[in-house]
DNA sequence: CTGCTTGCAAAGTGTTTGCAGGCCC
DNA sequence: GGGCCTGCAAACACTTTGCAAGCAG
């Protein structure tokens, strides 16, 4: 992911909120952008440490919250660890599943719960956010291993 | 649910695991078998309070923990809040489902993830383990109230 | 300059653990 | 009466908040 693209789209969504571009976000937004995976709220503060050191942990997760509200970040919840967090994707948001053993986070095509979704509405009246938690379960290497 | 017989089972399911059902446990299991919904350990800890004034807050937790490894207790990760505890079905556990916005939590039917299920094990080796994380989503009241 | 943001520290949840005494079986 | 379990208190992980100073625009 461009780092560059990613921080002239938040100077912008950001402005539009009336809110600002600051040093701990764009360390955040690097973070996130340099990272493959899924970030717990702890690493995206290590990264940020090594990018910009003095940033507070407390401002990480301001930083994430306004970013989110943005729509710029997106969080995923995963069984009993906190949150995990990824950049939003331009459209639709992939989908997750998580291993309870190792804690591996695994991404999904987002439209693998379209079914159930579909099922859920017709049935409960419920609108599925399913990228919002991550599914759980045992991941090919665990399984081995058991 | 029958409280008397639950006691019945959890006694000799304990008992086999070299474990005792104390005053405690029974009252965390009375408690469970009394309410119909999903408890947080909270409510359960209140329950148990009503029932059996003195029990400690951590004894609730261990309790819980006692019971789940005893297969007698189950539970769910609900998003960002705590788990949610209930018996055990007999056979298979039905899956969960929760608002996000006001935390109530309906159960759905065993097999709604099946497809998915089926999916994760084909393309991504990954046994999903259904039960264990609820679903997240707007309930029907809350979609009325937006 | 205006006021959104930050750093700091402390408080808040939800949960776990070490320890000495207590109770189940 | 042996050893699993409990109550207590403190620690724990993760996150949020009040406040005065600081920086973006």
């Amino acid at each position: 992911m461009d780092v560059e693209l990613v921080i002239a789209q938040a100077s912008l969504a950001l402005r539009e909120r009336g809110e600002r571009l600051t040093g701990p976000r764009r360390a955040v937004l690097a973070v996130l952008a340099a990272s493959p995976g899924h970030l717990s709220a702890e690493q995206v503060f290590d990264g940020v440490s090594a990018v910009a050191p003095g940033v507070h942990r407390a401002s990480v997760y301001r930083s994430l919250e306004a970013l989110t509200a943005a729509g710029l970040v997106s969080h995923v919840h995963v069984g009993h660890q906190g949150a995990r967090y990824h950049l939003a994707d331009a459209g639709r948001n992939h989908l997750h599943a998580s291993c309870q053993r190792c804690g591996v986070v695994i991404d999904l095509a987002p439209d693998a719960l379209d079914a159930v979704a579909a099922d859920l509405t017709a049935n409960h009246g419920f609108r599925l956010d399913p990228s919002h938690v991550a599914l759980s379960g045992i991941c090919r290497e665990c399984l081995k291993a058991m």
